[in-house]
DNA sequence: GGTAAGCCTTGAAATGTTTCACTCACCTGT
DNA sequence: ACAGGTGAGTGAAACATTTCAAGGCTTACC
């Protein structure tokens, strides 16, 4: 049937304008305003579209409209599910604005993400949604500056010249670590790095608040600092937890995500400590693999697929909404309780 | 500095000669072959660009070069991370071409996956690199007819009308049932679906093959088909394999990815099934999850970065190269053994 | 002083689409 | 018969960039 590339080069409107006998303007309005066409013009029309395969040029229509039909995420580590399932809820909403999405990965590297950045600006998307390396780095502020409708993912702002939309992670750190006093723990431990992460931070802040409310002792809250949170960190803050003088060493975790949970978890079992009964395991994100692990993890869940539907709906309101006003959206975590926590002590 | 939008609008490479004094060629020069630019010249440029807060327009390149400067991957399974270090691969390949990468995600579903490619396609892209759900679905032939570079991730190409890169499927499923022959199991279970997926077919086949070279009894190699290759469907087949009366219940189970393992893995340990005492478990894929899982998982390790690298350079050779032969990447895989095949039976 | 050779720079054309002010033919009602 | 209206289709302009033939200016050389 259609006969691509009769001469090398696609057809273009003006290819099958000819063809079907009309001026290029009828093409482009059986394109976009079909009813204004005669239904035999129209037919004819498609009729030679069809035969030519012709295909539009987003290129060309994003030239004249000045914006591009798209949107993009930029996320922090193509590794941790979680970022999938907020590109999940981003890209529902979006296919909703009949918009596609971009998927990009910086992978926690600046270098990385100012590159994407660079690039979705060339392109022209219509908003940028992105979970920062630095919420504070100079190439964000630039962008908000530029006009360019921008959501901040995971991580609240701190000014208000642009929208966010985060969990509350202090409550998350709180519940947390008030369900492990609630089991009876009087030792635990907090795994999470680097500090330069602020969910780490406010992660960790919960969690000692709650701490000293309680009354407990400063000592007995150790910090077990990663220089990443994977697994691998959590297998290794695993040794350094077995490393400690018994007297010392806490009966619970609280890791501030789940992959660092999850490696906690797995170096445990290897060296033949029992979950919970030995160590108590509380994550952070309630990804799949949580509930899926051999030892269901307890996990602080975080709504991600509505946080990602969150941030494109205020994305599309900043890109379309001249009254628009920046908000930040704040969502609680809920503590879903599995079996790695599944005892009460004493 | 940069006062973006002076007037409402982003400025052009016209906005830029004004400033600088000059013609828009010579900007376009600048920008392009800066070394046909006097140094006084081209200094001016690149101040005025600087100030105006000038950014090139991506479409407009794009409409004059016929092509847009980009590569795309429509992956089969967001929630596998399987995909996600064949597109890490893919990327770094891109990234070398100076080339951007987009992501999809078809989901499994036939229709989202058209939607992606007919986007892709409007968009010009250089070439697009699938995981198709059906490899014999007529949008992908249409595609290659297209003259579109085009290859083929994961699967073989049956028909030799464009590249294709994978693993040897029928070799991988053989070495995994050696294995467990080798440990010693004398009733095995396949674990994987639907049969509609070709590397449940093939994986399965190889499986088949070895038991019977091995001159063991039909009736001990179990098929427990599943409805997708989840963690969630691996729990149900863990469930359906723990109905099974003891005499005909395997005491090993091979699986066509990890996350399938992994669900039964989890089930088996909730059950009460010491793995790999009562249960053996392989997996296939080996996927960072399955060396962190509570009893680490023997799995069929395929090269997933080398398999994206791979990919991206044939899809780049059929993009630039005139002699370009499709060619049919054929890896080999290798087994990983680990704690879950641990022990030798009787 | 004329000229050939470089080096820079210019201006116009081309890319494919959309929009919009127009025209043209035909109809309606007075 | 004619003003006014309507429905269908037209053609040129605009979008931002790149390319390329052509031209201007300087320099060096005879």
């Amino acid at each position: 049937m259609s006969q691509q590339s009769r001469n090398g080069r696609a057809p273009s409107v003006k290819d099958v304008a000819a063809a079907a006998g009309v001026s290029l303007g009828t093409v482009s309005n059986v394109l976009n305003r079909p009813s204004v066409v005669s239904a035999a013009t129209r037919e004819r029309v498609e009729r030679a579209m069809a035969e030519l395969g012709f295909i539009r040029n987003e290129s060309a229509r994003q030239l004249r409209a000045g914006t591009s039909r798209a949107l993009a995420y930029v996320m922090l580590d193509g590794g941790n599910p979680f970022f999938h399932d907020v590109a999940e809820g981003i890209e529902t909403a979006a296919e909703a604005a009949d918009l596609s999405l971009f998927v990009c990965n910086s992978n926690s590297r600046v270098e990385r993400e100012a590159k994407h950045l660079d690039r979705l600006v060339q392109q022209r998307v219509q908003g940028i949604l992105i979970t920062p390396v630095d919420p504070d780095a100079p190439h964000l502020a630039e962008i908000a500056r530029r006009g360019i409708p921008f959501v901040m993912v995971d991580r609240l702002s701190s000014g208000g010249d642009h929208c966010s939309v985060a969990v509350d992670d202090v409550l998350g750190g709180r519940i947390a670590v008030e369900h492990l006093l609630d089991r009876g723990h009087q030792r635990v431990a907090f795994v999470g790095g680097p500090s330069s992460i602020g969910q780490v931070r406010e992660r960790l802040q919960g969690a000692r608040d709650v701490w000293r409310e309680f009354g407990m002792a400063e000592e007995d809250f150790v910090h077990l600092p990663t220089e990443a949170m994977t697994a691998g960190e959590g297998r290794s803050a695993g040794e350094r937890l077995a490393g400690l003088p018994s007297r010392r060493r806490p009966t619970a975790a609280f890791c501030a995500n789940d992959l660092l949970a999850l490696g906690l978890l797995q170096h445990a079992v290897t060296a033949g400590l029992r979950v919970p009964d030995d160590l108590a395991i509380v994550g952070f994100d309630d990804i799949d693999f949580a509930a899926a692990a051999a030892v269901p993890l307890t996990s602080v869940r975080q709504p991600r697929q509505e946080l990602g539907r969150t941030a494109a709906r205020l994305v599309l309101d900043e890109a379309t909404n001249p009254d628009h006003v920046h908000e930040q959206a704040s969502f609680v975590p809920a503590l879903v309780a599995r079996a790695s926590t599944g005892t009460v002590r004493r």
